[in-house]
RNA sequence: UCCCUGAUAGCUCAGCUGGUUAGAGCACAUGACUGUUAAUCAUGGGGUCCUUGGUUCAAGUCCAAGUCGGGGAGCCA
């Protein structure tokens, strides 16, 4: 008989039929009752063995974490607590799992044990959903850019260029670190490396997707990116996924425009194809708040947060404006802020952007015209020398999701820019070549993939929502 | 990297101003029960108290360094 999937079973209208399913065993109650839980659905189906003609080897192998495989009458149960269940003809343990060294109990165990085996939550309830979400939204991501005519672009993972100047990078070489070849300065010389250069991991696609998108027009990149820095919280990672779109003739407004529609596409998507997961993941986090006092509770819970964020538009504010607010502040006054705000030109701390989007506004809110200190080389210069056109996404709870701007498309206007940042022109010309020639208006943006996930499931670290983390001093499994 | 904080049974945790044999719930094993929902009841086994060094008659408990975890900050997506 073919192995039916257990979210078909409880799906469909139908009962009183042979059906076989294949999956793990999450407990085993009073001898009789099996949850089993395949992976295709949050929700376990029960299993009804008659333990009266069921031998005695048998049952005993039915453990937490066994596979097995059962057939039997799907039928209306007998029970409370669920729809259907499937009374077991024939049952056969598929593979074993010893009850005394098995990790995972039927109880809940906390996020921090559970990243020790990140090996084995994928068979809990919350990572389960996790990760079915996290596929829903990446896919959503491709739907909702090829939907528009935007052209995947794979931009490269080893790169030569350490101009970019985003951060620490992770070094890629074949030279033999115990014994490495010298040049006549006494500097280790790459020309005996593999690419006869020194190279590193990309920190960033947005350059390369530049190039393509002043020829291909609309263009996404979607894939690994990694940073070196020594970050120790719950929003970095070492490897991470990001998601950078870079359209020609785009101008800041669109940019914005196209940033709020992908979010609330994806987020409508996840709501839509991961009701189930959702619901257990929104319930989940409001057991945890319960632990908080009353003042750090969210008022609205992960449901209706996501719904908020889908139904309304996002705040959108210049620097210069959220600088007065905060200023202005009540929370500035009494000095509550580490940090205060006391002149135009400083960085917002992220106590700041919290404020902002927490209390003040309580909705998304899209920063934009930062000055042009503070902010990376190629942003495009606003008229009043001191502002460029960037904009930040910042989401309540995660802080930066998404970060982009305007490019500056005048060539002598970068130059300058790039001369005064010290970013050295010379390496970069494949990139100058783009305002050399036929250059045009354009934009684009960053978004970090696991902030996303983060905020759709309501996880609180980003340890939490990538299959296996790395992070300093962690590269396991 | 900085600040705060923690590490005791497989898991979650208690263990007071240092004191004799380190506890609980869950898990596990055995038995009972059999329409359960993290099933229930009884009994039982289970410990490198993170590591190293120090103080002391005596250290799970005090001190120092280290390792790892958690929260916050910086960097950012």
């Amino acid at each position: 008989m073919n192995r039916t999937k257990i979210k078909a079973v409880l799906d469909s209208p139908q009962q009183n039929y042979q059906a076989c399913v294949k999956g793990w065993v999450r407990t085993f109650r009073n001898n009789q009752f099996i949850a089993l839980n395949d992976g295709s659905t949050i929700n376990n189906l029960q299993l009804v063995v008659d333990f009266n003609n069921t031998p005695e080897e048998t049952l005993k192998r039915i453990t937490t974490g066994a596979c097995i495989s059962a057939t039997g009458e799907v039928i209306a149960s007998l029970g409370k607590g669920q729809k259907y269940e499937l009374k077991v003809s024939s049952l056969e343990i598929l593979g074993d799992s010893d009850a005394e060294k098995y990790p995972l109990q039927p109880k809940k165990h906390s996020l921090e044990f559970l990243r020790e085996i990140a090996h084995l939550r994928f068979r809990t309830s919350t990572f389960s959903a996790v990760f079915r979400v996290r596929n829903t939204l990446a896919n959503a991501v491709h739907q909702f850019f090829q939907q528009r005519g935007f052209v995947w672009v794979h931009t490269p993972i080893i790169t030569a260029s350490d101009a970019e100047g985003a951060g620490q990078m992770f070094r890629v070489t074949t030279l033999d670190l115990n014994n490495l070849p010298k040049n006549e300065e006494g500097a280790i010389d790459y020309t005996q490396d593999f690419f006869g250069k020194s190279t590193n991991l990309t920190v960033s696609g947005q350059l390369e997707g530049e190039l393509a998108a002043t020829a291909l027009g609309d263009i996404y990149t979607f894939g690994p990116t990694f940073r070196a820095e020594n970050s120790n919280t719950t929003r970095h990672l070492a490897e991470f996924w990001m998601i950078e779109p870079e359209m020609a003739f785009y101008d800041l407004n669109d940019n914005m425009n196209l940033a709020e529609e992908m979010l609330q596409y994806v987020i409508k998507e996840a709501l839509e194809n991961c009701a189930d997961d959702i619901a257990f993941l929104s319930e989940r986090l409001a057991e945890e708040e319960k632990q908080k006092p009353q003042q750090e509770r969210s008022e609205m819970n992960l449901l209706e947060k996501l719904k908020f964020c889908t139904e309304n538009h996002f705040e959108r504010i210049t620097y210069t404006q959220a600088i007065d607010i905060l200023r202005e502040s009540n929370h500035n006054k009494k000095k509550k802020f580490t940090y205060l705000i006391d002149k135009w030109g400083v960085d917002l701390q992220s106590e700041h952007e919290r404020y902002l989007v927490e209390k003040h506004f309580k909705k998304p809110v899209i920063l934009t015209d930062y000055p042009k200190e503070i902010k990376a080389f190629y942003m495009r210069q606003n008229e009043d020398e001191k502002t460029v056109r960037a904009m930040d996404v910042l989401f309540p709870g995660i802080g930066e999701i998404i970060g982009g701007s305007q490019r500056e498309e005048r060539y002598s206007k970068l130059l300058q820019r790039m001369e005064e940042m010290h970013i050295p022109a010379h390496e970069m010309s494949w990139y100058l070549d783009t305002r050399r020639f036929g250059s045009c208006p354009h934009a684009g943006f960053g978004l970090g993939f696991e902030r996303l996930v983060l905020f759709v499931t309501g996880m609180t670290n980003i340890r939490d929502v990538i299959p296996f983390a790395r992070t300093p001093k962690n590269c396991e499994f």
